[in-house]
DNA sequence: GCCGTTTTCGGCCCGACTGTTTTCAGTCG
C-alpha cells in the first residue's frame, strides 16, 4: 500500500488532535499540526524522495529529527507507533467530535470521560436526553447548541465553492454598502486567498460606528440562523447553509484587521512572531510599539511596519512567501489583464450552447485576442463529439470568420480523447491540420496509478499533442482526482515541449496550485483555459488566475500571456514531427 | 516538538464572544 503525501499528513493531524484532547503541550500539538500541513502542500513525492535518497528527507519547516523519523516510519510501515498508542488510550472516533462546532478538545473530554461519549450520533442521543447540561460546565444552553450543531452537520453544510459562495457575498456586500456611514467593505478569508472552496465568508466592514452596521447585518433577508452578535462582531448563517462572519472595525485600523481577517492563520502566526522579534505587537487594531500605533490603516503599512514589501492574499499561506518577501524574491503574480487568449473552447458543434460566432464574439469582448475552438472528439458520443469529416468542416468554418472578424483570430484545435492504452482518438492525419491538439482524459478514471500515468505519458508522446487538458480529472466535491504520478507527468511535458492546463471551470480548478507551482519549478508553462461551453464562461478566467495566483505563477509562467505571433511558433514546434524537420 | 545574531533551554500569536459563573474557561477565527 503505497503511502502518499495525504497518508502521512492524515497521520499527524490525528495525532495531533489526539494529543489535544489528552491535554497535552499545546505547541506539540502545534509542531504536529504544522507538520501535517507542510506534508500536505508538498509538491513532491515523499515516500519516492526518501527512496531516491535512500532515506534522507531534505530539511522541510517545522520538522525536526523527530518528526522526520515518524515520517520514515509511516513510509515505511505504513503506520505510526505514536498513533496506535494514542487509539489506544482513547477511541479514533473521538476526533469526530472536535468538528462539531462549539466543542474542543476540553469539552470533548469531559463528554468521553464522564458520560462515555464516542460519536456524533452518541452525543446527540445524550444531549436529547439531557444528560450533557449534567457535566460541570455545561448548561442548558451548550446542550441546545450542540444539539442544533449536530443536526445541522448531518444536513451537510461542508465547504462551499468559491463561484457559488461569490454569488451570496455579492448581495451581502451590495446590502451592506448601502448602511449609513459605511466606508468600506470587503470579503477576507479564504475567499479572499481564492482558495478554490470557503467554508465561510468574512466580510469586513470599515465604519466610525458599528452599532447600526451590526443590527442591519443580522436583519439581512436571508440569515437562518444568528449564532453570535456581539458590539463589533457577529456571526449569522444564511438559508442556503453558508455561514457569515461579520467584523467592523473603525477605518484607521482597517489593514491591519484586513490582513488580519485575510489569513491564512499561519500567515498571521509568522507575522506575529516577526513583530515580536521587533519589539512591537501585531493584533487585528494595527501594530504598536508599547501603546503607539505605529501602522494599521493599510496593509502595506503593516507589512511595512515589518520591512516587508506587500504580499498579495493568494500568497499567503506561510509556504515560503515571508521569506521570498525578505529576500525581495516574491512572484509579480499574472493577472486576468495579462491574457491574451485562451486556448480551449466549445460551440454548439459539440457540447457547447452557442455558435462559433457568438463565441468569437464574446471572446473579443471579454478582451482577448485568440481563441482556440477545441470539440470533443468521436469518441464522447454523448457531446456529439467530431470525427475527422466534421472537424474538417468546422476547420473551414473557422477560415471563414476569421477572414470576415476583426480583433479576434480563431485557432483550428480538438480536445481528443485519450484512450485507455493511451493511443488517440482520431487519427495523426486529422491532427495534423490544426494549430493546437489538447489531449484529455475523460474515461477510465480508476486505472491504478502507474497505468494512469503510462497512458497519459504515452498520449503526450504524440507529436501533435501540444498541451494536457485539466491534468487530473478531478471534480471538487465530486469525483477525486485519478491517481497519477504528477511529477513525472510535468518532467515528461517538459522533454516533449507540452504545457500543462489550468482549466478554469470553478467545478476543475485542475491544475492546483501546488501542482501549478511544481509546473514553475520544472519549467513546464501552464495555459489558463476557460473550457467555456458558452459565452457567459469566459468570466470564470478569474478563477483560474487566482489559482495560478496561489501557484505562484507570473505573466511569463502562462502560455497564453503571449501575443499570437510568439504563441504559434510554441504551439508550431510541436505540431511538426521530429523526423520531418530536414533542412 | 521545533528552533537559535537571546543558540541546547526556554520560549513559542492575539482578541472577541458565549455561557456559566460571580471572575473566567472554552472556543473560534
Amino acid at each position: 500500500m503505497p503511502v502518499h503525501n495525504a497518508d502521512i499528513a492524515a497521520v499527524f493531524a490525528e495525532i495531533a488532535d489526539l494529543l489535544e484532547i489528552e491535554d497535552a503541550n499545546p505547541f506539540r500539538i502545534r509542531a504536529y499540526r504544522n507538520a501535517a500541513r507542510v506534508l500536505k502542500d508538498f509538491p513532491q513525492d515523499i515516500r519516492a524522495l526518501l527512496a531516491r535518497s535512500g532515506g534522507n528527507l531534505p530539511k522541510l519547516p517545522g520538522i525536526g529529527e523527530d518528526l522526520a523519523a515518524k515520517i520514515r516510519e509511516i513510509v515505511a510501515t505504513g503506520g505510526c507507533a505514536l498513533l496506535q498508542r494514542l487509539r489506544g488510550e482513547l477511541p479514533s472516533s473521538i476526533t469526530d467530535l472536535l468538528k462539531i462546532p462549539g466543542l474542543g478538545p476540553k469539552r470533548v473530554r469531559a463528554l468521553y470521560h464522564d458520560l462515555g461519549v464516542q460519536t456524533p450520533a452518541q452525543l446527540l442521543r445524550a444531549a436529547r436526553e439531557n444528560r450533557v447540561t449534567r457535566l460541570p460546565g455545561f448548561g442548558d444552553k451548550t446542550q441546545q447548541n450542540i444539539l442544533q450543531a449536530i443536526e445541522a452537520h448531518a444536513g451537510g453544510a461542508g465547504r462551499f465553492k468559491l463561484s457559488v459562495a461569490s454569488q451570496y457575498a455579492e448581495g451581502l456586500i451590495a446590502y451592506l454598502r448601502r448602511i449609513r456611514g459605511v466606508r468600506q467593505v470587503e470579503v477576507a478569508g479564504s475567499f479572499r486567498r481564492m482558495r478554490e472552496t470557503v467554508g465561510d465568508l468574512d466580510l469586513l466592514v470599515a465604519a466610525a460606528d458599528a452599532g447600526p452596521v451590526m443590527q442591519r447585518f443580522i436583519q439581512y433577508e436571508e440569515v437562518k440562523t444568528t449564532l453570535a452578535s456581539g458590539s463589533t462582531r457577529a456571526s449569522i448563517v444564511l438559508r442556503c447553509g453558508l455561514q457569515v462572519d461579520l467584523r467592523v472595525v473603525d477605518p484607521a485600523n482597517y489593514g491591519a484587521a484586513l490582513l488580519y481577517f485575510t489569513g491564512s492563520k499561519a500567515h498571521n502566526i509568522v507575522l506575529r512572531r516577526m513583530a515580536q522579534e521587533r519589539g512591537l505587537k501585531l493584533n487585528e487594531y494595527g501594530v504598536f510599539r508599547g501603546a503607539k500605533m505605529v501602522a494599521g490603516a493599510t496593509e502595506e503599512s503593516v507589512y511595512a511596519a515589518l520591512d516587508l514589501p506587500y504580499i498579495a492574499p493568494e500568497l499567503r499561506e506561510d509556504r515560503g512567501e515571508i521569506e521570498a518577501a525578505h529576500a525581495g524574491r516574491l512572484p509579480r503574480l499574472v493577472e486576468r489583464a495579462s491574457l491574451r487568449g485562451d486556448l480551449h473552447s466549445h460551440t454548439t458543434a459539440s457540447d457547447g450552447h452557442d455558435s462559433l460566432r457568438a463565441m468569437a464574439l464574446a471572446a473579443r469582448a471579454a478582451g482577448l485576442e485568440y481563441l482556440a475552438i477545441t470539440e470533443h472528439s468521436r469518441r464522447l458520443a454523448m457531446t456529439r463529439g467530431l470525427d475527422p469529416r466534421r472537424l474538417a468542416k468546422q476547420c473551414d468554418e473557422i477560415d471563414r470568420l476569421n477572414a470576415e472578424l476583426s480583433g479576434i483570430t480563431l485557432l483550428k484545435g480538438i480536445e481528443v480523447d485519450v484512450l485507455a492504452d493511451g493511443s488517440l482518438d482520431l487519427p495523426d492525419s486529422a491532427l495534423a491540420q490544426l494549430d493546437i491538439v489538447i489531449a484529455a482524459v475523460h474515461s477510465k478514471f480508476d486505472l491504478p496509478r502507474d497505468r494512469q500515468t503510462e497512458r497519459i505519458l504515452r498520449a503526450l508522446g504524440n507529436p501533435y499533442v501540444t498541451l494536457l487538458a485539466h491534468p487530473t480529472g478531478r471534480l471538487i466535491g465530486e469525483r477525486k482526482a485519478y491517481d497519477v504520478d504528477m511529477l513525472r507527468i510535468v518532467r515528461e511535458a517538459k522533454q516533449r515541449g507540452c504545457y500543462l492546463e489550468l482549466d478554469a471551470q470553478p467545478d476543475r480548478l485542475d491544475l492546483t496550485d501546488v501542482h501549478c507551482q511544481m509546473a514553475k519549478q520544472e519549467g513546464v508553462l501552464v495555459a489558463i483555459d476557460s473550457d467555456a461551453h458558452s459565452t457567459f464562461d469566459f468570466a470564470n478566467l478569474r478563477y483560474g488566475i487566482g489559482q495560478a495566483r496561489r501557484g505562484w505563477l507570473e505573466a511569463g509562467d502562462v502560455l497564453n500571456t503571449r501575443p499570437l505571433a510568439k504563441l504559434r511558433p510554441l504551439l508550431r514546434r510541436r505540431a511538426v514531427p521530429p523526423r520531418r524537420r530536414k533542412a
